[in-house]
RNA sequence: GGCCUUGUGGUCAAGCGGUUAAGACGGCGCCCUCUCACGGCGCAAUCCCGGGUUCGAUUCCCGGCAAGGUCACCA
């Protein structure tokens, strides 16, 4: 067989060398320790939380170490591809605080550029003619519908389904039945010629799994499409080669397919990146679990926090602790520090997928967004109520002065004695709410309307919006007490038969009165905040009502 | 089914031959208290199973079992 005429037929012109290669895409010039990570997702546009969790541990990697973190776009499949996908991924991940180095759309160093695989396809093929030439590849004239038999030949047969061995129909195909269906303009794909024995196992050292044994890989895999464009295991070992990447951290998926690219590095003569293949996030479906799945889990995408207006950091914080397992310690310790001081591990990252647990993150929201001073909490509820907020949420921001009064005074925004009622933007949008407007009430009285009345009537008639606010509860008290309420708690609960009820059920009347609910904050700070004439109008409403 | 990975409370997990088996979330209870929230205190709850090795296994070995991943001209 004369594997050069062929390789010519195949892929016809002069190529570079794997020499020109190399001096074009030199190693990269950084200091020692240095990783180059990447991020390589294909064009759909769809980005969720298992790819920030990604993104997150290559960001660290590289940006701890002083390396590189670029972003590489992998479009050999022309049906996924989605307009606008890439700038999507980018201010995605930009909300999240991963800054890229160089990439696609980003720019930087040129010297590795193009990021797009499309683009690449001159230095693919020149590779894969180089394989025929030795040997190692070959072309596979078989149809999807002839591959769809063998599968089921096999599966029937209960063998080990795929392109091998003896299976491997078009691998020992004589030098003249290739011409004659080359002749016959048949297309054709280029698979790799495996050399490998599953018997034979490899001990493989994993960044993040450690000790590992794989299987060596046998299947003929097809390298290029017939279109010319390689596919994924091909590209990944010719982009991650020549783009210098050091440490390929991806999902635990690519495991299966490690064997695959083992061989590929080998037979392209390539000293291979270092892998670590970290676990899925995971998802509760009935009695299994399952991987997040973008099909099946649209709540899990990235929009859907950004719509419900989770505070970023607490979405990045919450991954964090996921990733690695001492990092809500180091967080315990150091609060205020910033996320980029955490001594970020990759032998920390956890081997097995861990269950998205809404609870935690909510937890961890509260707390993040609990250590906003007031000027953050206004820009970051703004810039939501922007994008997300009712038009009446808007306005809310009109009025900045009570804005930050009823953040400050009421929600503690901005001192030490904070209130952490809310997880996400949307819930404090509602939980101020009655600043701002007349809400309807969402919780019922629990007196008798008579006795409502009265109070309420009371109120109005007493002089009740003191500036002092022991002041305002002392008639509150007087109030409670003139109808047969107790005015002290200790009293009502040693003697509750004596009362009608205790001043907090009169306190509760004013609080459903001025803000519609039962339960609010200090409810003397809202009125001075409402101001007396407002407050006398939502109780004169609500006397009646 | 083959191959690979993983198995510590409901969840995330520390631990790596001898521990009262950390901590966090969630749950429950108490305290604080005009409601809620915050805060404080406390409680319940875990080493997948079976064999070894060992004076001693959650930790090491083997075998089960379970869960997850993967077996495309998709990535």
């Amino acid at each position: 067989m004369n594997w050069k005429a062929l390789a010519e037929r195949l892929l016809p012109g002069k190529y570079p060398s794997p020499e020109d290669y190399e001096a074009k895409y030199p190693p990269r010039d950084l200091p020692e320790k240095a990783e180059v990570t990447r991020l390589a997702p294909s064009p759909t546009g769809f980005i969720h939380l298992g790819n920030l969790f990604a993104a997150i541990a290559n960001e660290r990697i590289a940006h701890r170490s002083g390396g590189i973190l670029y972003l590489r776009i992998e479009d050999t499949d022309l049906k996924r591809k989605v307009e606008g996908a890439v700038e999507a991924v980018i201010k995605a991940l930009h909300y999240f605080d991963i800054e890229f180095d160089e990439g696609a759309e980003i720019g930087g160093d040129e010297t590795y550029a193009p990021w797009y695989q499309r683009q690449r396809a001159e230095i693919y093929r020149a590779f894969a003619k180089r394989l025929i030439e030795e040997g190692r590849a070959y072309p596979c004239f078989c149809t999807e519908e002839e591959l769809a038999a063998l599968r089921e030949e096999q599966t029937a047969k209960k063998e080990i389904p795929g392109y091998y061995g003896k299976y491997a129909r078009c691998r020992d195909l004589s030098e003249a039945e290739i011409y004659a269906r080359l002749d016959a303009g048949k297309p054709f794909v280029i698979r790799l010629r495996s050399l490998g024995n599953p018997e034979n196992k490899i001990k493989f050292r994993d960044a993040v799994k450690g000790e590992i044994t794989v299987t060596e890989n046998d299947q003929d895999v097809v390298i290029l499409k017939s279109d010319g464009i390689p596919t994924y295991h091909f590209a990944h070992a010719i982009d991650d080669h020549f783009m210098r990447t050091t440490l390929v951290i991806r999902g635990e998926e690519w495991l299966a397919s490690l064997p695959i690219h083992i061989e590929l590095f080998d037979a392209l003569g390539f000293a291979r990146p270092r892998y670590g293949h970290n676990c899925s996030l995971m998802k509760q479906d009935g009695e299994t679990r399952r991987k997040l799945s973008k099909r099946k889990d649209p709540e899990l995408s990235l929009e859907f926090y950004r719509k419900e207006g989770y505070f970023p950091r607490a979405v990045k914080v919450y991954m964090l602790t996921l990733l690695n397992s001492n990092f809500e310690e180091w967080y315990l310790k150091n609060p205020e520090a910033p996320l980029t001081e955490f001594p970020f591990k990759v032998e920390k990252m956890g081997k097995s997928g861990a269950l998205f647990d809404l609870d935690k993150l909510n937890d961890i929201s509260k707390n993040e967004l609990a250590k906003l001073s007031q000027e953050e909490m206004a820009a970051f509820l703004k810039g939501w109520a922007e994008e997300f907020g009712s038009e009446a949420q808007k306005a809310y921001f009109a009025d900045e002065e009570k804005l930050l009064r009823a953040l400050a005074l009421c929600m503690g925004v901005g001192g030490k004695k904070r209130r952490k009622d809310f997880t996400t933007a949307s819930q404090a949008m509602n939980f101020i709410a009655y600043f701002f407007e007349r809400l309807p009430r969402t919780d019922e009285y629990r007196v008798a309307p008579g006795e409502k009345r009265a109070i309420l009537t009371e109120f109005l008639e007493t002089y009740c919006f003191a500036d002092d606010a022991q002041i305002w509860f002392g008639k509150v008290k007087a109030i409670a007490g003139a109808h047969g309420f107790a005015a002290d708690m200790k009293d009502y609960k040693e003697n509750p038969q004596t009362y009608k009820g205790s001043v907090a059920d009169v306190a509760e009347v004013l609080r459903i009165a001025t803000t519609g609910k039962a339960n609010t904050p200090d409810l003397w700070t809202i009125m001075q905040i409402l101001g007396e004439q407002e407050v006398r109008a939502r109780i004169g409403e609500a006397v009646n009502e």
